[in-house]
Formats: C-alpha cells, sequence, structure tokens
DNA sequence: GACGCGATGTAGCGCTTGCTACATACGTAA
DNA sequence: TTACGTATGTAGCAAGCGCTACATCGCGTC
C-alpha cells in the first residue's frame, strides 16, 4: 500500500498530462480516475474534491511551463520590445509550448464566465506571464508594464489565431508583429 | 398553434440573447429550453438536434454581430494599420462587443479541442472578422492581409487580457499598441 | 493472536444529460 | 361527421454525473 501523499502525487503527475492533452471540458471523475490509472473512489480519497484535483493539478501545470518558460528564453539577455515579440512569437507556437496555449485559452475561456475555480487560476497565471515578459524587456524600454501587457496580448491573440485560421496565417501575423511600426 | 417555422424563429431569436449571456458552458437542452420559454419536447421538435440548435443560434448570433460591427465601424473612410488598431481595440472592449468576444473566446476553446461543431464555426468567424478588417484598411497599406492578421490577433489577445488581468492593464495595452512602433 | 487504523473495493444514491415513445389536442379537407 | 396531419404534453429511458456508505484487506502494535 502506497502512502495517501504518495498516491496523490502521482495521481497528480499523470493527470498533468492528461489535462494537458485532453483539455478542460471531459473532466469527469471517473475519466480523471481513469486517467490516474486508479478508481474514482481513490481520486477522491486523496483529494477532497473535483475541484481539488483541478486546481492542484493546473497549479502544478503552471509551475511546470514557469521552469519551461525560463529555459526558453533566458532572462539575460535583456530585450528590445521588437526583439521579445519576435522571441514570445515563435516560442507560443513551437510544438512544446502550444498545447499549453491551448489550455490557456480554455481556462480564459471559463474566467470569463465566473466557474470557479479558474477566474482565480487565470489571474495568477496571467501575472505570472506578465512579469515573465516584463523581466526580459530592457531596462531602455519605456514604460514596461504596458509594453508587457501588449506583448501578453499578441502572443494570446496569435494562439486563438492559430485555432480559428489555418496556420499559414498566424504565420504571417506573427511576422508582421516583428515589423515596424506596429 | 403556432406553425414550426415561427415557433422556430422565435427559439432562435431568444436563445441568441440567452447564449449570449450566459456561454457555452451550461447549454442543456432543458436550460435551452427554458431560456426559450418552450418545452425540451419542443426544441427538438423544431431541431433536429441539440448541435443542430447551437449551429443555428451561432450563425444567427455571427450575423447580427456583423451588422453591429459594420455600423461601429463603417468601411469609408479607409484607415492607416495604426488607426484601425485604435478603433478596433477600442470597439472589441466597449460594453456592446465585450459580450460577444466572451462568446468567441468560448468558441475558439471548444475548437482548440476538435468539438464538433465549434471548429467549423471558429473558421468561419474568423474569416469573417478577417476580412472586416482587411475592408477597412487603407490601400495605401503594404500586405493589408498579414496587418488584418495582426490586427485580428491584437484584438483578441486584448479580450483575453481584460479576463485574465484587472481591467486596467487591458487598458494600458491597448493604449500601448496605438503607439510606434510595435 | 487481538486490535486498530490507514488503504482500497463494491455498490449505489439522487440527479442531470440527450433523446424518444406514446398519447393527445386542434384545424382543415373530404 | 369523419379522417388526417401538424402541434404539443407527459413520461420515461439508458447513460453519465459527483459523491458517499459500508465492507474489507493488510500491516504494525500490544
Amino acid at each position: 500500500m502506497a502512502s495517501k501523499q504518495e498516491g496523490r502525487a502521482l495521481a497528480i503527475e499523470r493527470l498533468t498530462t492528461h489535462v494537458l492533452a485532453t483539455g478542460l471540458s471531459q473532466l469527469s471523475l471517473r475519466q480523471l480516475a481513469a486517467a490516474a490509472g486508479i478508481s474514482d473512489r481513490m481520486l477522491l480519497y486523496y483529494f477532497h474534491d473535483k475541484t481539488e484535483v483541478i486546481v492542484e493539478v493546473l497549479q502544478h501545470l503552471g509551475g511546470a511551463l514557469t521552469g519551461e518558460l525560463e529555459a526558453a528564453i533566458p532572462p539575460t539577455p535583456k530585450r528590445s520590445s521588437q526583439a521579445m515579440i519576435a522571441a514570445a512569437s515563435a516560442m507560443v507556437r513551437s510544438p512544446d509550448v502550444q498545447p499549453f496555449m491551448r489550455l490557456w485559452i480554455e481556462v480564459i475561456a471559463a474566467a470569463a464566465r465566473d466557474q470557479a475555480p479558474y477566474a482565480q487560476i487565470a489571474q495568477q497565471i496571467g501575472a505570472g506571464f506578465l512579469a515573465w515578459i516584463e523581466a526580459r524587456l530592457s531596462d531602455d524600454e519605456p514604460d514596461k508594464p504596458a509594453t508587457a501587457a501588449m506583448i501578453l496580448a499578441m502572443i494570446d491573440g496569435l494562439a486563438l489565431l492559430e485555432v480559428c485560421s489555418d496556420g499559414e496565417t498566424a504565420d504571417i501575423a506573427a511576422r508582421r508583429m516583428g515589423r515596424e511600426p506596429g
């Protein structure tokens, strides 16, 4: 018999992968349990609630992403806004990051309807993104918070565009963003 | 007894309002029927399917939006990319259009998971947006399709930002987009 | 060996889901 | 008046939902 903590941790680990792959829309307890390789009974033994499962999984996922982003675009050297737009828009459309962006869109869609607990999670992750961008902008940039917010909007928009158009259109938009002037 | 066509049209009318207000997440037949003021039995008499209900409602909603957009930003005079960004980002965040953008995010989130029929609808509406933007760009603009795609990404991104941050951040980002250079 | 306690299985509750079968009203045509 | 087709109500199905009650298993302690 594994301990409760061990089982819980393993479940989170496995569910992180599963949620990233399948999204938020089909998250019943039984499906989650199957993905974690346990019974729904055990899932509710490890976690108080379906909501608690989701919160933990999304937080774990946020942590994993943070690491990946740090590695993908290091905090130094600092970048001009143009360079940052180019780097971020390329990264956000890479196969590694794309699944997360899809999930990110789903979280925001749920948050837009005030579905607990997504609203709070969306704010958390959004703030993390903003900080991540701002930390990579050169100190020469005027009004870094505004520029960071603009860049975040741009890369989120690119992710949306990728879904609602053919991939080429998103490609074109990304390149166009890299050019002067906006 | 109203005719089938009349009942159907009235249901679409009422459901359009309802879906715009409450989103895609809670769309059970019984809830839809209640919103339309009829029984679920009648809803499935008017429509073949739950899917058909949703498709019709979203298409009707797309039509309504098209009209509103035409009025909000007339096709003439033509605009520079900067002016178009400013106009579109202001419009997209107006109280009239905001509910639609929230719904738009939800449709894309569903489309990202290939949930029928959202993938197709998202493509349709996305193409409409692109055409709408492009038609308002000055002929002096080089590479209008790319610019239109960029602007669409920007305003979609603004809508996301509005959900995952406080309203002020989206405000700042919108203003920053209006400045040179990107 | 008896006991206690954490870990796990089985079964099922009450509810919602999309959808259907059947019966009934009602207006019109013969 | 009868017959028929369209319109509508009532009831219910099988499946899935989140969650819980209860029994059981197996290990450590006395």
